[in-house]
DNA sequence: ATACATGCAAAACATTTGCATAAGA
DNA sequence: TCTTATGCAAATGTTTTGCATGTAT
């Protein structure tokens, strides 16, 4: 996996080729989605720039996800009912395990989903463009804790 | 599978054991979630149902909705911005297909789901209540038609 | 008779949009 | 300089909630 200073040089690079423009509040966004590795919401990572840039707008930060999903630099992993999570360090489609008690977003370590696309392609003839699997289930801290 | 009188009669019995009441609108609602195989929306059912309860409201449906998915009886489809989709014919996991063109959801014949979710059980130490897998791409008919 | 459900309107929520101002190229 | 980005506020779209009224049991 690449580290996430060259990880930001090639999104500084595909931003360059858009004709979009390096701002100090993007690359604080970027790098917010690179380093963190807790699959962050809008929100958090609202609040963590935040703590740099004090007058950021979350329609800022939610029209710079929206280019970074154009991107493919960063994945969404899609919740029913809003509360969306992003996946910075791994942009490409990978299960999660969510904690439905805590929220927590693991990965487990199961390398299936390129094959069952793979198969899933060639059976339906469609042409598959990106693919969700997440797992719902109680980790085994929240496990311990009554109530 | 059961047919749909019969999960309808099984919907009913679990109704009853809760205290809720039998109303006909709840069943033109169960009716309209079990005899469909477009995967409705929240919308799409409140159209099929107003045709019959001109007077429905959205709220009933989402209740209702609401309802049935803590009984069990229809399985949410989750998209990341709203527009979720739900399956009343087959309310446990399983894959879906979805063409990001014309919206329409299908059943790829893969059977590995139960699987997965045993071993990353096994794996994790989570205890996992339910999971979604689905594949977003362009359907044999859309790839068809230019743009 | 007495819960519980319905329908309406208002509220809540995440997300998007429009626009004047600020700032990168 | 000229175009794109920002921040604010308002708008959007979906889902939820509160409450008076209606209805199943």
């Amino acid at each position: 996996m690449k580290d996430s200073q060259s990880r930001l040089d090639d999104i500084l690079t595909k931003l360059r080729e858009r004709n979009c423009r390096i701002t100090s509040q993007r690359i604080a966004i970027i790098e917010a989605f690179l380093n963190s590795d807790k699959h962050p919401s809008v929100e958090m990572v609202y609040e963590e720039v935040r703590k740099t840039f004090r007058a950021i707008s979350l329609a800022t930060v939610y029209k710079t996800v929206s280019l970074l999903k154009e991107l493919e630099e960063i994945l969404e992993i899609g919740f029913s009912s809003g509360h969306n999570r992003y996946d910075g360090k791994k942009p490409y489609p990978h299960p999660h395990l969510i904690c439905s008690k805590c929220n927590t977003i693991i990965e487990p370590d199961i390398d299936l989903l390129d094959q069952i696309t793979a198969e899933i392609e060639k059976l339906s003839g469609y042409q598959i463009l990106s693919s969700q699997l997440e797992f719902f289930g109680v980790c085994p801290s929240c496990q311990k804790q009554r109530k």
